[in-house]
DNA sequence: GTCAATTCACATGAAAGAGACCACGGTCTAGTG
DNA sequence: CTAGACCGTGGTCTCTTTCATGTGAATTGACGA
């Protein structure tokens, strides 16, 4: 009998018609024909990188701007339209682009660099060789033809605030090194006051040349999502308003255009997979709802277990009386579950970062305020809505191995 | 009542260790001709 | 003779610990009005 249930559930999954055409255009790789609301950005980034092309060295460019407003979209454009023209002439350019926050691909100088050099087909060991010993070579990949180079390097913000500066200090003192060959950096940031926090000798080197993405604003996500809609989804999917409250929301939190279609794409699928003909209003808010449940619960399940740990101490103190935990406490209750769940409790050093690095994910609130003679300490709130909260401490409890 | 010193309970920094991963070169071993 | 197995050394990377220093306001206590 299941089965038969099951079969016809299928049949009748494939007989309706799916409301999406085509999927693609969410992903974060799809690249838009043309990008809206970006032209005087896309053309600055041409001017100042144009000069290349004649093999002079351009200068380094620093470009900045919150997530979700085009900046990736913007340099890639312009580095691949650079590419053709570099391959038809046969100039010898080289565009290449990392993002640094991919783990295991760039996030310390050895990879970065190790990336640098296999963008070149050398294979370089994941790890094992000294690091002087990969620049060695990455420079006399570069120096042993006379070609230009153009790095850019996206999220640099995470790879400093890990690695430091040194590291931008090398490579753009590196061009006094080098004989045959030039190299430009283009960084890009998502911290506006990134550049502040830099050694002054690379902030000026590096900065030659800035350039700001300002957040869309509604009416520019509004056209964003309409051109991209209209790719995506069949004719007549998508109900009036839905596209316009979309971009609503999406404006509310600083004009991010990835969100924005990220809410599309799920509201779309929620619809579907209830057998709606139309992507409702209604749908977004469902959406919203969901991509912030599957944030946290992605986050909760990928964390190590000493965090899965800490989570569940500040959790069940959260429920018992619904105020406000701190440190000291917290680390309490951490100490008794690490001995039910058999793990060998850290350092309270330790746990204060963590504390601090769940506060980061947006798990929860942690402010550090002083209470005065009683001391400094961390004030710990949950940033869930409490529906959430038993489930998420039922999911802790099983990964933890309690009962 | 006022004001500076004190004090608490952690926060925050820096450095260093542990353990996992890996490359490289040297040595040993077994198989091959 | 040679390929492959097996060390030891030296490197990176992440997570921690250890030790040291910092911090902001409630409290305290001396002082003067």
């Amino acid at each position: 009998m299941v089965q038969k249930g099951l079969g016809s559930f299928f049949e009748k999954f494939l007989s309706k018609e799916s409301l999406f055409k085509s999927k693609q255009i969410f992903l974060s790789t799809y690249f838009p024909e043309l990008i809206l609301h970006r032209n005087d950005q896309i053309q600055q980034i041409a001017s100042i990188l144009g000069p290349s092309l004649r093999l002079e060295k351009p200068s380094n460019l620093f470009v900045y701007g919150k997530t979700g407003v085009g900046k990736t979209l913007s340099i890639k454009y312009t580095i691949q339209q650079m590419s053709e023209i570099a391959k038809k002439e046969k100039i010898p350019l080289k565009l290449i682009y990392i993002n640094c926050k991919l783990r295991k691909v760039a996030d310390t100088e050895y990879r970065l660099m190790a990336q640098l050099v296999r963008e070149f087909g050398k294979e370089i060991p994941p790890t094992g060789l000294p690091t002087d010993e990969v620049y060695k070579i990455f420079f006399n990949t570069i120096d042993s033809e006379k070609q230009l180079l153009i790095i850019v390097l996206d999220e640099i913000d995470q790879l400093v605030k890990k690695v430091g500066d040194e590291l931008l200090y090398n490579l753009t003192r590196i061009n006094a090194e080098l004989e045959k060959s030039q190299i430009s950096i283009i960084g890009i940031s998502n911290d506006l006051i990134f550049v502040d926090n830099l050694d002054p000798r690379i902030k000026s080197s590096l900065s030659e040349e800035e350039i700001l993405f300002p957040p869309y604003n509604a009416l520019q996500i509004q056209d964003i999502l309409n051109q991209r809609a209209k790719e995506a989804f069949n004719e007549q999917v998508i109900e009036p308003g839905v596209i316009e409250k979309c971009s609503a929301y999406a404006a509310r939190e600083h004009g991010d255009a990835r969100r924005a279609l990220e809410l599309l794409r799920v509201a779309g699928e929620l619809a579907e997979r209830n057998g709606y003909t139309q992507v409702k209003i209604k749908h977004i808010d469902d959406a919203e709802d969901k991509i912030e449940r599957d944030r946290i619960m992605d986050i909760i399940t990928t964390q190590p277990k000493q965090f899965q740990a800490v989570l569940h101490s500040i959790l069940s103190l959260y429920t018992k009386k619904n105020n406000i935990i701190f440190t000291g406490k917290a680390y309490e209750v951490y100490k008794g579950t690490c001995f039910r769940a058999g793990l060998r409790p850290l350092t309270q050093r330790r746990v204060s970062d963590i504390i601090a690095e769940l506060d980061m994910l947006g798990i929860i609130n942690a402010k550090v305020i002083s209470k005065g003679r009683y001391g400094r300490t961390r004030e710990i709130s949950l940033a869930i809505r409490s529906a959430s909260e038993s489930k998420i401490k039922k999911i802790l409890e099983e990964g933890l191995g309690l009962t």
